[in-house]
DNA sequence: TATAATTCATAAAACCTTTTAATAAATGAA
DNA sequence: TTCATTTATTAAAAGGTTTTATGAATTATA
């Protein structure tokens, strides 16, 4: 059985003083009000005897948990995965625990789920919020939680948040297959709402409309994508607009489904069909051939993201700093999207 | 700003009850204590406010955090991140909070989360262990804390753990390699003696005495992994054995720096060269050909884990049970491990 | 010398819960 | 009626911390 855990009070018993002098050497309040020679006493056996403050109790006094919620859209992506591996580190480093969850894109699951965090009241709220999530987050708001919101974002909400530039990244990404020799592109998203999302095909259409091209869209429902319907799609797409000669996926798992068609059909890449896809993958990496992508930078948007939220966690109560970070793509050039 | 919440208090004295009442009647310890009369009313009232108690407090109160640590190797890998997704879910739906962790196989990093977690007070521990870990889960193990292990154990201690067959599973594999016409299979694994790769470097070892073959071992040295020189190495073992005519590859990151050899190489799978991995992955469903590989059963894995960290937090202090689990993984046979 | 200001230290309240031990009321037995 | 038992309820302590308000001792000022 585990020792009984030492506390405050143990300290001040030992040491002769009270449990308010060890409290305010603790927390650095002591300058001015307690000696020299008693600080040096009092921390020498906090470091001797491996003192820790019970976080249970500090949180049930100041009314903090040290806790960050992440909430991703499913953390068995890789994309979310590797953000969170970062972020745990700096959430570590700075004194913080990072719960995570997934969210699955669904509102009701995320709001239960935001419940269930206010009970165990955590500090601060890290979210990829699903469609239909704006009340949620006005409401998290209007209690003062902090909130940053990433990967996508709402308008209609002034809130703290780290996106990409969806736009100017898919823009740059088409303009790269114009380049690479493709005048026929299709887009191959979803048919979502999601700032990301709703950018994306905008900055495909700004490329179509510069290069004077057609634009040739498949939005793809979601619920399809769980039914692993999206081939059958892509399939339906190609068939129904036999002239495309190149495809851009919105999100990496569409380009796995696009990819899977692709080699069914036998359709040659990069001969037949140009590829490239949104946000980066170990798969367009191996493939043969291998597969350009727009990367997000995994380490940026980790670091904004903590940044943001440590400010906002620090921020005297009310007066809240809205803060945006929006941070650049950059193009992978591989063997997809070059015509021979 | 966030209004007041609402405490077991507050609604002792709208009720005009004790606050032990309110309490029995929360926690159903009202049985035969309180009349019927009175819990009903408590809990009409308790629904209507939406009274939930104050984790923290409840956490100093009775010791316990409700927090479950899960410390992987590390959390962007699809193997342990897909685990954690589940584990999330199983986590909350049994009133738990899971706080995940990457542990790098590091084993003074391991330790600082371990040192870490202890003043967090957690209430149970689902740790990957690097090597040299076994004093540290002697410690945590005398000091009465819940540990369960998985993916790798250690004979040396007595504690629960849940692994898969790693030797049965490899047998099983290079079984299939020899029926797919193979005869000289080199294996390639981690310079480790954690116990999942010494027990696959085992299983290959049966096969190989079985069928009376040449053993062919490289054992890539677990820094090499992180400077990226497992390719060189693997290029190096297959110059020093030219007559191998398949690989079989002890995790998947391995096999996926194997993949990117026998690419630049341009060695033909299946007909020149064979090809398997443990553990699946999305490149190999993808790779041209599709590779083979030995499928570890995530959701049963997942099952079990939380299985037996319930029972072990529910077991009265002191009377600990060690419970083993080692499931069987399964061969997913695709392209890549049948000579043409 | 008396008083004000400064320095050092602490008691006690508060955070919210669980649980032990005690009390009060009602019932049953003698 | 009286004592014992059961039933219903509660006061108070404990868990470990932070923080406000207060007190005592020392030094400076008038």
């Amino acid at each position: 059985m585990s020792k009984k855990r030492i506390s405050i009070t143990d300290i001040a018993k030992e040491l002769n003083v009270s449990i308010t002098t060890v409290s305010f050497i603790l927390n650095n309040k002591a300058k001015g009000k307690i000696s020299e020679e008693v600080i040096k006493k009092v921390q020498n056996y906090v470091k001797e005897v491996g003192y820790k403050p019970n976080q249970l109790a500090q949180g049930l006094r100041t009314g903090k948990s040290n806790i960050i919620v992440f909430m991703v859209e499913d953390i068995s992506d890789a994309f979310f995965s590797s953000i969170s591996r970062l972020m745990e580190e700096k959430a570590y480093e700075n004194g913080y625990k990072l719960l995570f969850c997934s969210t699955e894109n669904d509102a009701q699951k995320t709001r239960d789920l935001v419940q269930l965090f206010k009970d165990r009241q955590v500090d601060g709220y890290i979210i990829t919020p699903p469609s239909d999530f704006e009340e949620d987050i006005k409401q998290l708001l209007q209690e003062g939680q902090p909130v940053v919101l990433f990967d996508r974002y709402f308008e209609s909400i002034d809130v703290s948040h780290v996106i990409i530039d969806n736009m100017e990244s898919t823009f740059k990404s088409i303009k790269h297959m114009v380049e690479g020799g493709y005048r026929n592109i299709g887009f191959v998203t979803l048919d979502s709402s999601q700032s990301q999302m709703v950018d994306r095909l905008n900055g495909y259409q700004k490329a179509i409309d510069l290069y004077d091209l057609k634009s040739n869209v498949l939005e793809i429902n979601f619920k399809d994508l769980k039914n692993k319907k999206t081939g059958d799609q892509v399939e339906a797409f190609l068939n129904k607009t036999q002239d495309l000669d190149a495809l851009f996926f919105a999100t990496n798992y569409l380009a796995k489904s696009g990819l899977r068609v692709l080699k069914k059909l036998q359709v040659a890449i990069p001969s037949q069909m140009g590829v490239m896809s949104f946000d980066d993958s170990e798969v367009f990496e191996l493939y043969s051939p291998t597969i350009s992508a727009l990367s997000q930078p995994i380490e940026s948007i980790a670091d904004k993201l903590m940044e943001i939220m440590l400010k906002q966690l620090n921020m005297p109560d009310g007066k809240e700093k809205i803060i945006y970070a929006e941070l650049p793509g950059s193009l992978v050039v591989r063997e997809s999207s070059y015509k021979p």
